[in-house]
DNA sequence: GATGAATGAGCGTTCATTCAT
DNA sequence: AATGAATGAACGCTCATTCAT
């Protein structure tokens, strides 16, 4: 393993600042996204554009200067939520670390995500955008059927299996973060103590 | 292991023939709660009561026969998603099987819940129910802490989380149920499996 | 002019009996529609759900149950005019009595639509709603040809072209009613006169 | 008939350098006037501000430095309209002509106004400035009226009724010419000889 | 008891209008 | 002087809920 690349931390992530380009066109758009997440993760999804307008701390009206509709709102919180979370994976170096350090990063990955996490996690993702989580999350998917061709881990239940159940872990831990106080890096180390013992667990069991 | 419980079935669950009279006032509120649920589970938590009346098979108006609004028609699947819970986790005995049993038995009870579980792990319980979830489960957390006590599993991270990020695997896998075609006792044995080994894993990972 | 038809009146109005039905599948349509007439013939087109509601004596809400939307009341409303026009042209046996009393039926044919006329004349007639109305007043503008052919009206301008004028005549005569007192006969006689004069003046003037 | 006056083009027309001072206060006005008309025209009286922004080639804000709100916009619209009908009246020196000269002069004033004419024939007129218009129109009606006192015309339809009925031959024609592609002159004449067919029709019709 | 009809309240959206630059 | 950005008010429409049969 004689990567370098993880020392500038994402050398190799090519299409960052494209998307930055598009994704950070306005502060404004930026924050009333923030502001949805955060919405959506206690309310609901189904909180009104009132709601978030008042929480992005804009009239109403102006929620729709920046989104033609809800749709589209959405749409654009589900679209910032897979680009953090492809340029978090990315930044992430997955490819150069040893299983632990993969399982420990994306799951910082994704509590760094927070609330969006909890909408990308809770919301029935479009049909569109399900390919481009696959896409995003291929890295650690891959990580985990390499991982057990090798025999690195266990071989009874199918990677995709074993990273679905990994992802319902962190979708637990990360309503915990939010509501409770604890510390993120004490989480990341619980999640991923967990998974990583279901995963190399023999299959005697 | 002499338990003879059995016949009578959760003869020791005492809460049953209370809940029932009000939960089986009548057959047709079974009915529209399990439509409801499965409504719930595929259109999202915000289908109208249009939808949940069609797929009740009756009028909308008659809804309010059995509900008097929206919320307490919730209100009144979440309490049948509780008591089917409960009497589940009665009837299944946690306390008189091994650890492994537990999992695989409680497991089984959540998907059998089938679209009420998603419905209860998907929707934020309200304050007053979610004492009565805990109260539910209670049994199975006990085997944990006690498990935890007693030095059989791990006690790196602490019995309550565990049983949480435990939940978490159960979400995974009953979406996976429902979206696809796997088999219910499959599922519970790779739930049962990759929980058992997170667990059980020593803390020297 | 052996035709007979006349005297039974409209007994040869096929479409009547069968749009019928449609147009009185309910009485409360046929009330919402003319309160619809009435308001934009007064307020203008761009009048609110809420004036027409008003108008109608029902919520605004109870709209929606008769017309889904805003665009298919407008289109109902012109809908309801064609048929009236179609079946009051019909029912006036235009084919079988002289030009003028062609002239003069049609005229209180409009006449007798009253504001839903004015919403008629007025409204930008939609492409497909267009040719239901040529065809509607075909009966009319065929005498209007055939009688420029058999030379006994003006030649000098085309038959289409003074029925076109005709029918600006009786909507300013429509607004006339409308707005004032008279009565609907002496109208009706007045743009006949003016009209018969211009259409069998020579061409000399 | 040795009129002069052409030449100094209305210099019997006083109103004329006063309302001149105020609608031509501005170019930019007379060009976002004319805009609106166009619109108008087309998209029918309830386009928006942006479309009327769009088409005058400013920005929405920028209407808003010429009139203070929609309101005014359309009435000055309205004003500008009945200006320029009364300048073409005046120049039209409808007094020294004979009838069918003045029919189809006024014709072609109303014509020339293109699109503004639409927006006066189609609006309904504010009834402040119902009177503005009889006042500018007054000059052709006088010419009705005088015409039917001296037995030049027909008696049996009142002048007044006779010029409404005119106008509403004049609205139908101007549809025509806005939609088809005639020739403003050959429309001129087909109107003129209908109106002076109508007039001049003896009563015995 | 069950239902079609009616409605109040509220949502998403638009648009005329204002503000700050 | 001109404009992009922001917003209040209202509109079209939906939906949970009630009423009358």
């Amino acid at each position: 393993m004689i990567r370098k690349g993880g020392a500038e931390s994402g050398g190799g992530c090519p299409e960052k600042p494209a998307k930055r380009a598009s994704a950070m066109k306005n502060l404004a758009v930026e924050a009333i996204l923030q502001a949805t997440a955060e919405v959506f993760s206690t309310r609901g999804e189904n909180a009104s554009m009132a709601e978030i307008a008042e929480v992005s701390g804009v009239a109403r009206a102006t929620l729709y200067r920046y989104f033609p509709n809800r749709e589209r709102l959405l749409d654009s919180l589900m679209e910032s939520a897979l680009f953090d979370l492809k340029n978090g994976i990315c930044q992430a170096d997955i490819g150069s670390v040893e299983l632990y350090e993969v399982v420990a990063r994306f799951t910082r990955v994704l509590f760094n995500l927070s609330s969006k996490y909890i909408y990308l996690a809770r919301s029935n993702i479009a049909k569109e955008r399900i390919d481009e989580f696959k896409l995003a999350v291929k890295p650690v998917l891959e990580r985990f059927e390499s991982a057990q061709q090798d025999g690195l881990i266990r071989q009874d239940i199918p990677a995709d299996i074993c990273f679905g159940f990994y992802l319902g872990v962190t979708r637990s831990a990360s309503r915990m973060l939010l509501e409770g106080d604890e510390l993120l890096e004490d989480k990341v180390t619980q999640v991923t103590k967990f998974v990583l013992g279901a995963l190399l667990s023999s299959s005697i069991v």
